[in-house]
DNA sequence: CGTAAGATTTACT
DNA sequence: GTAAATCTTACGA
């Protein structure tokens, strides 16, 4: 079992190659995380949580292990689960992923509603890995369970004899919050993916 | 109540 | 490479 309860600077990096299966809308899909960024809530410039609990985020600042999904320039939606004690509002945003399961269902999703091109494109990118998943603004607040469980949407660990590079870097689309909070290294990828997000 | 800006993606020049 | 799409949230008056 992943534990979710540490800061999202812990946790992120514990995530990279896990297994995150959604089994909404009655269809199964599963992918691989190559790619997350953590967001330390009320202390962080970047952070949704930054200024105070709203009505969006407020999820953020309850107990870990569920999601906070919300909506972006009105088209896409971005999925995180939040982490760290109670009250931090820390979150990790899952920004990559490869598809190791419920792939016909990840392409009609995709191609409901946009164009792909390669399979590697599927969930490359944090909302197209929403789209892949079935994630709106419905699922904000939804329980993120274990291994065992009839969670919807359940986070298992990697296989532990894979061996992964981790790398570090800036986090991506965050240029306006200060520059500051834009240097830290708070993103996580696994060196080499081909499923890791181009950036900016 | 009005306005500005956003943790992005896709299409077009 | 640059720009447009599109709407919700947040903040100022």
């Amino acid at each position: 079992m992943i534990d979710l309860a540490g800061r999202a600077l812990d946790v992120a990096p514990t995530l990279l190659g896990a297994e995150l299966t959604s089994r909404l809308g009655g269809e199964t899909v599963r992918v691989r995380l190559v790619e997350v960024e953590a967001y330390e809530g009320t202390d962080d410039p970047a952070s949704h949580a930054y200024r105070g609990r709203t009505a969006r985020n407020g999820v953020m600042f309850g107990p870990p292990g569920h999601l906070y999904v919300y909506r972006h320039l009105g088209l896409h939606h971005c999925a995180n689960v939040v982490v760290g004690p109670p009250g931090t509002a820390s979150a990790v945003l899952l920004r990559a992923a490869e598809v190791t399961a419920g792939l016909e269902v990840a392409w009609r999703r995709r191609l409901a509603s946009g164009v792909c091109r390669a399979e590697r494109d599927l969930a490359r990118g944090p909302a197209r890995l929403a789209v892949v998943l079935g994630l709106t603004r419905e699922h904000d607040g939804m329980a993120v369970g274990g291994a065992a469980g009839d969670a919807l949407v359940t986070l298992t660990p990697g296989t532990a004899a894979e061996e992964i590079e981790l790398a570090t870097g800036p986090r991506v689309g965050i240029g306006g919050s200060g520059p500051v909070a834009a240097a830290w290294p708070w993103r996580f990828w696994i060196a080499g993916d081909v499923h890791v997000s181009a950036g900016r």
